[in-house]
DNA sequence: ATGTTAACTTATCGTCGTTAAGGAAGTTTT
DNA sequence: AAAACTTCCTTAACGACGATAAGTTAACAT
């Protein structure tokens, strides 16, 4: 036992440390040159080495998702903290959303190059356990609690919640994803995006 | 003379055809699955042959965009047709957008299929005609009629078209990439986003 | 010493986008 | 009418991809 579990322990240990140079392979190369066999030339490792630790490509970029998804989250909480003003800590919350997007475009293609359903099916998202549900549910909040304090309409949260969140995204999105587009200052859109939506839904 | 005009009369005919029978592979397999291949067996030629007709992936890729932004864009010209006062215009070309988006997935996801920079560089594109220039445009010809009209706040046509823009892009790319989450109602978000958006720039 | 297991390799499969080279048919030139 | 050229399409192939099968090596257990 007490060797199974040192074993597990070198396994992980290079587990995380595939993931790291993954990561940074991602971020270095771009999503459209990341490979597998690239990869594995960057950890000194030939292709099949790393199925041993993940299971495909796609369970590979799952991984890197929540590792992105755990830093942005990290980082959420500590501008929750930063603000006690409700509505204040909803537009650091999107502002830092989008910027953390803006400075890690890389990082937020992972998300989309994914299959559809990587996080399994519809139900199993809320079961199961994961950065980016909690990074949802964190965010739900900040928005629960200016419709609790009467700083924004009283309106189904999820809708609301949902809402601001795919408008940010969309800005992220678009401006990292069609890069022709002559697009205006990418900081004057997200402020007028901002105050757009909480003007919006302001009670 | 007359006679290289049937020539490329013909190849123009069979080009279509190509780019016809490549949409309905793409609406009925999705984009993951197409393929220069199967689009080969489709049509009953082999792979190389519609390499005649176009220069590469990207560049079908790109084509099957411009036909269905052009299809957008016939629309869009209908609905504005349609409504005399402009902020309702915006509203319905808002609404029909994401409509349209909910209504043709496979077609939209096309768009993020393409390289960042399909459309050429960041100058290029209003230089090139395109249709997803003349779409870009009659929208923010919307825009700039509700500010005129005084009805939306006096602020750069650019920042407030894009901002619109992204923000319903937004809905629709994370609704259809994202299949996993546990969505609102997809006509419940819409008419919440657009209204938020709406009052959010109202004068 | 022998059997077992984990970790890693080489070799390979099937698929992809794409290109090279060549052939068949029609068209133009002589 | 024969020869040369052009157009259109083919077969064959290249290099790269994700992934798997089968085999090797070395550490460990008995």
């Amino acid at each position: 036992m007490g060797i199974q579990q040192k074993r597990s322990k070198y396994r992980e240990e290079f587990r995380r440390e595939i993931l790291a140079e993954a990561r940074e392979l991602f971020i270095t190369e771009g999503y459209e040159k990341f490979t597998m066999r690239k990869l594995a030339g960057k950890i000194d490792y030939s292709p099949p080495t790393i199925y041993l630790y993940f299971k495909n490509k796609d369970d590979l970029l799952l991984a890197i998702c929540e590792e992105v998804a755990e830093q942005y989250f990290a980082n959420l909480k500590l501008i929750i903290a930063r603000y006690t003003d409700p509505l204040q800590t909803l537009r650091q919350a999107l502002l830092y959303f989008i910027e953390f997007g803006f400075n890690n475009p890389h990082q937020y293609k992972v998300f989309f190059s994914m299959k559809p359903d990587l996080y399994g099916k519809k139900e199993e998202f809320m079961e199961k356990e994961s950065m980016a549900k909690n990074s949802y549910l964190i965010f739900r909040e900040i928005v629960q609690d200016c419709i609790d304090a009467g700083r924004l309409r009283a309106m189904d949260t999820d809708v609301m919640t949902q809402s601001l969140a795919v408008a940010v995204q969309g800005l992220v999105l678009m401006t990292i994803y069609r890069q022709s587009f002559p697009w205006a200052d990418r900081n004057l859109l997200a402020s007028a995006l901002v105050d757009c939506l909480l003007r919006g839904y302001l009670k």
